[in-house]
DNA sequence: TCTATTATATTACAAATGTAATCTTAAACT
DNA sequence: AGTTTAAGATTACATTTGTAATATAATAGA
């Protein structure tokens, strides 16, 4: 298994678009974060840049003489690798003041809490085998 | 309100020796980490000095030449702030398979199990309530 | 009192990050 | 064909972070 890079915040950004399309031309990715962060294009290229060095992304040659980007590392996997980290980043903290924390804030809907609850539901009875085990 | 300081990975762990007791000394901290960060005295005092002049962490004179580090920050608004951050940085990443990650990989105990629950509960009453207005 | 310790303060330095600007080169227009 | 445009490559520079070492000053011991 390769060792997934790591991504800063401001990388980040890029991600989330490929992640919600690929392959995309730099202009496309420029264009899409064009409200949401006050980047200059350069800055967008440069962040593009780290990511392809860091083989989080990569390209082919679209039609004529521009790029197209597409993420190699998947969302999947990456929320799992974050995920460990703050744990990791936590340990030694109490772990359900966080999941009380984020749980308050999320607007979640129905599904989702059951969902949730159905999760507990296994955890709680995986405690049950062992207890009795 | 002030903003809180933005805490690193390494100063975090200062961070965290602090909120399990504080006052305590230079070495004392230093102590404490001995066996868990490989790190040096030195660099240790440079991560308490760095959270001193953000404002995390605070000191007086205790008996002796020796300062007593106490934190400024709380654990609790720690918390918070890195749980929003983590919720910002993953605005417009789908919410639920962050917190499915957490879940399972936690081990949790059954009455932490029962409150989350319960406040899953809490959450699928408010969301009646609004759907029924 | 002089000296050795040692806490604290200051300085160091490379890598990562945020935030671009300049340079080069190939394509498009005239 | 020569010139303008604009992708992509290279370079820039300040700040933060990780990881200390050196300098200073005050205390403790001889």
């Amino acid at each position: 298994m390769k060792e997934l890079p790591r991504i800063s915040e401001a990388e980040l950004e890029i991600m989330k678009v490929l992640w919600g399309k690929a392959p995309q031309t730099a202009n496309e990715i420029i264009e899409s974060l064009d409200l949401k962060m006050d980047w200059k294009p350069k800055t967008i290229r440069t962040l593009i840049n780290r990511l392809v060095q860091k083989e989080a992304v990569s390209y082919h040659q679209g039609k004529g003489r521009m790029y197209e980007y597409y993420p190699l590392v998947s969302q999947d996997s990456f929320l799992q690798v974050e995920t460990k980290s703050l744990l990791k980043r936590f340990y030694g903290v109490s772990f359900k003041p966080l999941i009380v924390n984020f749980l308050k804030e999320e607007k979640l809907s129905s599904e989702d809490i059951n969902e949730l609850k159905r999760i507990l539901d296994e955890k709680s009875e995986e405690n049950q085998r062992k207890d009795s085990k």
